[in-house]
Parts: C-alpha cells; sequence; structure tokens
DNA sequence: TGAGTTCACTCACCCGCAAG
DNA sequence: CTTGCGGGTGAGTGAACTCA
C-alpha cells in the first residue's frame, strides 16, 4: 500500500516563485496545487530552473498535443506510467514487456506507440527529466501527473470534435450521380447524418462500394442502416480518396487525399479560415492556429490518422463518441491507417502531397533546396526501401498468422464480397502489398506507381541488383 | 507621412450544464 | 461519472483610424 504525502500549500511569500492562486480555474486547483507543488519540490531540491511558460501551461499544452500528434487511443495515466517506468531505459520495450504493470499492452508496436506519446510529452515539457527522480520513488505524484493529463484530454476531444461538428459540414463537395445532385441536407442534427444522409452516406461508404452506392443510392443507405451491408472498420470510406481519384487494383492509389479530410485537417491545424484556402492566404489578425503555435512544419502519419477518425465521426449518425460502437472499431481503423504508412515509398509519396497541400512545403522556394534528385538522397531511399523489405518480410509471417485470426474472427460476417475487391479493408492487403505476396492484384500494384512522383523510385527499383 | 491607438476578427482554452 | 454542447474569456493579429 502507497503512503501519500501530500505536501502542505504553504509557500514562503519570499520566494521570488512563489506560487499564484488560479482563480479562473477552480475545478483543477487541487491538480494544479498539487503538480506545482511537485515541481517545486524537485525545482528547490536539485536547483532546477522552470523557464516560461509555466510548467502548467507546458503540461496541459503537451496534453492537448498528445491526441493530435500521436492518435486519440491513448490511455494517459497508463503512457505516464509507463514513460516514467521506463525512462532512460535502454531497452524499453523488451522491460515493458516484462513488466506485469503493463500486462494489457506487450505487443511492440504498442509499447512503441506509447514510448513515442512519451516522448510528445518530453518534447513539450523541458523540465520533465528533472521530475524523473522524483517521480520514480513517488507514485501519489506519477498518479497525479497521469489525472492532470487526463483532466484536460476531455477539453481536447471536446474542442476539436466542437469546431468540425457543423463547420466540416461545409466542406462536403456536391456529387452527381446520373443526373441527380446529392447535397448534405441533415443541417445541425447529427442524428440524420451518417447513411440517413445521401450526402454523409456518399462519403462514408467504403471506396471499393461506391459503385454499388452510386447505383441506386437510397437502397445501399437502408441495406446499411439494416445490417445487410457490413461496413468494417479497416474498410476505408470514400472521404478518404478524391472523387475520382480511386484505382481498384492499387487501393492506396489516393488514399488519405480526399478534399474533406484535407479540409478537416486544415480546420483543425492551421484554422478554420484556410480549411478552404491555402494558408497564409487572406489572413486578417487572430492568434496563430494549432500548427503554428506548436511549430509544425510537416504532416506526419499521426496527424492523418486523428483527423480521419475525427472526420468519420462527425460524418457518421453517432450521437456519442465510442471507441468501438460493435459496428466500427475508430482504434482499429486508425492503426490500420498508420500501419500503411510503413511501407515507404507509399508513406514519402502521400506525406510529400500532404506538407505541399498544408504547408506548402514542397521544397522548391529556393535554388538552395535539394530537389531529392542526387546520390546521397539516393543511397537513404534505397537503404530505407532495403531496410523496409526486410522488415515488412520478417513481419510477413505474424501478420499472416494475424490476418488468420481474423479471417476466423469474421468467419461468420464475412460475406463473398470479401473475397473480390476487398483491397481496403483488410490488413492483409496492406501487408501483401508490402511484402510483395504474388496475387494478381498486388502485380497490379506493383506495376503502377503513386499519385504525381512515384516514377523515379520505380525505376530505382528496377534496378536493383539480384540480390535485392 | 508616420507613429500610436482603436477596432474587428479569429482562435485556443476553459467551464457549466444537461443527458445518458 | 463521462461526454457533448454552447457560451464565455483572454489574447494575438492586421486593418482602419486619428493626430501631431
Amino acid at each position: 500500500m502507497w503512503v501519500i504525502n501530500v505536501p502542505s500549500r504553504h509557500v514562503d511569500s519570499s520566494d521570488d516563485d512563489a506560487f499564484v492562486p488560479d482563480d479562473k480555474n477552480p475545478k483543477f486547483d487541487d491538480f494544479y496545487w498539487s503538480v506545482m507543488l511537485e515541481l517545486r519540490n524537485v525545482k528547490e531540491s536539485r536547483g532546477w530552473v522552470i523557464r516560461n511558460p509555466q510548467p502548467r501551461a507546458q503540461l496541459k499544452d503537451a496534453r492537448r498535443m498528445i491526441n493530435r500528434k500521436c492518435g486519440n487511443h491513448i490511455n494517459i495515466p497508463e503512457l505516464v506510467t509507463m514513460g516514467i517506468a521506463l525512462h532512460d531505459d535502454p531497452e524499453p520495450v523488451a522491460t515493458a514487456q516484462e513488466m506485469e504493470a503493463f500486462k494489457i499492452c506487450t505487443a511492440p508496436e504498442d509499447i512503441e506507440k506509447y514510448l513515442k506519446a512519451w516522448g510528445t510529452i518530453l518534447h513539450h515539457v523541458p523540465f520533465m527529466p528533472a521530475l524523473m527522480p522524483n517521480l520514480t520513488i513517488s507514485p501519489y505524484g506519477v498518479v497525479l501527473l497521469g489525472a492532470f493529463l487526463d483532466a484536460h484530454a476531455r477539453f481536447a476531444c471536446s474542442d476539436d470534435l466542437g469546431m468540425l461538428r457543423y463547420d466540416a459540414m461545409l466542406y462536403i463537395e456536391e456529387v452527381r450521380l446520373d443526373g441527380t445532385i446529392i447535397r448534405y441536407q441533415a443541417g445541425c442534427n447529427k442524428m440524420l447524418r451518417g447513411f440517413k444522409d445521401l450526402a454523409t452516406a456518399c462519403l462514408l461508404t467504403p471506396r471499393r462500394l461506391r459503385d454499388d452506392f452510386d447505383a441506386i443510392a437510397k437502397l445501399f443507405c437502408c441495406n446499411v442502416r439494416e445490417g445487410t451491408t457490413r461496413i468494417k472498420s479497416r474498410d476505408y470510406p470514400s472521404f478518404m480518396y478524391p472523387e475520382d481519384g480511386y484505382k481498384k487494383g492499387r487501393s492506396d492509389y489516393g488514399l488519405c487525399r480526399g478534399p474533406f479530410l484535407v479540409r478537416c485537417f486544415r480546420h483543425i491545424f492551421t484554422g478554420k479560415r484556410n480549411a478552404t484556402v491555402s494558408a497564409c492566404v487572406g489572413l486578417k489578425g487572430g492568434p496563430r492556429p494549432v500548427a503554428e503555435l506548436n511549430k509544425m512544419s510537416e504532416v506526419t502519419p499521426e496527424n492523418i490518422g486523428y483527423v480521419a477518425v475525427l472526420a468519420r465521426f462527425i460524418l457518421n449518425d453517432q450521437d456519442a463518441w465510442h471507441v468501438d460502437d460493435n459496428k466500427f472499431n475508430s482504434a482499429d481503423f486508425y492503426n490500420s491507417l498508420i500501419h500503411l504508412f510503413s511501407n515507404a515509398e507509399w508513406c514519402a509519396s502521400t506525406l510529400k502531397w500532404w506538407n505541399e497541400e498544408v504547408f506548402e512545403n514542397n521544397g522548391s522556394d529556393s535554388d538552395d533546396e535539394d530537389d531529392g534528385d542526387n546520390m546521397y538522397m539516393r543511397i537513404l531511399a534505397q537503404r530505407a526501401t532495403r531496410e523496409a523489405a526486410i522488415e515488412e518480410h520478417r513481419c510477413g509471417e505474424e501478420m499472416a498468422q494475424r490476418a488468420l485470426e481474423d479471417q476466423i474472427h469474421y468467419a461468420g460476417e464475412n460475406s463473398d464480397e470479401d473475397r473480390g475487391d476487398n483491397g481496403t479493408s483488410g490488413k492483409e492487403d496492406a501487408w501483401d502489398h508490402d511484402s510483395g505476396a504474388e496475387d494478381d492484384s498486388d502485380k497490379d500494384m506493383q506495376e503502377l506507381d503513386y499519385p504525381e512522383d512515384g516514377e523515379e523510385e520505380r525505376d530505382e527499383l528496377d534496378d536493383l541488383p539480384e540480390w535485392f
């Protein structure tokens, strides 16, 4: 049993850094004082200098960015516990797997995800390493820190969802089907979205099933509502693709480049006013948006995954947020999407496109900028490709085993549709793509390039020596 | 004409409340 | 207790305005 020794709130007023009560934040006053005193204790005992902004603000900022940078399925108290326990551990993954406390999170990729999230906290809270000696011997401090950070998760989630809830509906484009025009009509009533509204249904329909939707949209919606047509977490919806940017034999072509997704991304990261126009156009006052505040200059797969999960929730008719609503598991959706980025070529192509779309960061503004066409870059790219191929091969058997388990799991619900064009729905697709499986669809995929900039890389792959 | 001030706009952040 | 909603607040920014 822990002996919780709550520190006294008395602060010597003679101290230059005496704490000031936060009258505007009474609800978290206990957290505030306790965390501040924890910081103070460390500061006093080790002479650590805490620079502006104040620790409280740094911690809150860090927490708000965890979701945006690492996805919205992080258990914060668990993250804090793990981060502190594994801090400075030379082999954190192995250690975590051996620890009883982390039994529920033993997969290396899960542990690495948490360690990455912890890295985000360390990045935003420079004084955090100085807390480690204290926190490693203070269970109370760990619980407090976790609770404090977790409390602000509600605000972050609520704000981002609230921002998109109505404004995102303005980003839905009209779709013409055989002369009829589909427009968003559900208005402000979220309960009427999803497959009750043709416009949101069009965006939510798995891209591989769009032909069915386009044929008789109302019947398709009816089938989804009645459960005749099932939509799974790894069936990437149409809003993830450009309207005319999908190739049946190459399901990752155009994936993550849907205009609705981009606008939602811009809305959250570069501000509402930049959602439909390029950043820096027509700026008129206002504070800096999230991307600027956090010095984001590049889009990451986690950013895209985070927005994709939010966008999907905004479009559906769910009244409340659930990670798993028995129909759609957002964590599975997110994780499968992030896993697709493990393909180095597709990842580079997609992120380059995103960086140009969001930050106009195409590296061509200056003559000094490297356009990537040099031996150094080629060697790096070739090495990365080889390492990725080796890694994917190593993972192949493990993934195949998982795919088999999934197949068994979905045995009762997977119908004939999955045996056909199911390019976007299962992890076996992504993994087969990466590992070079020998079915026809993958051969097609290897023969096609990604939008815009895949040509050169493909030629280089063709030129690889036999030992590769 | 240029410096200083005011205003409008935008956004991040926070919290009370209601519903489940 | 959790979650979403709506409103309030404070702050940063650029444009418009005022005045010496």
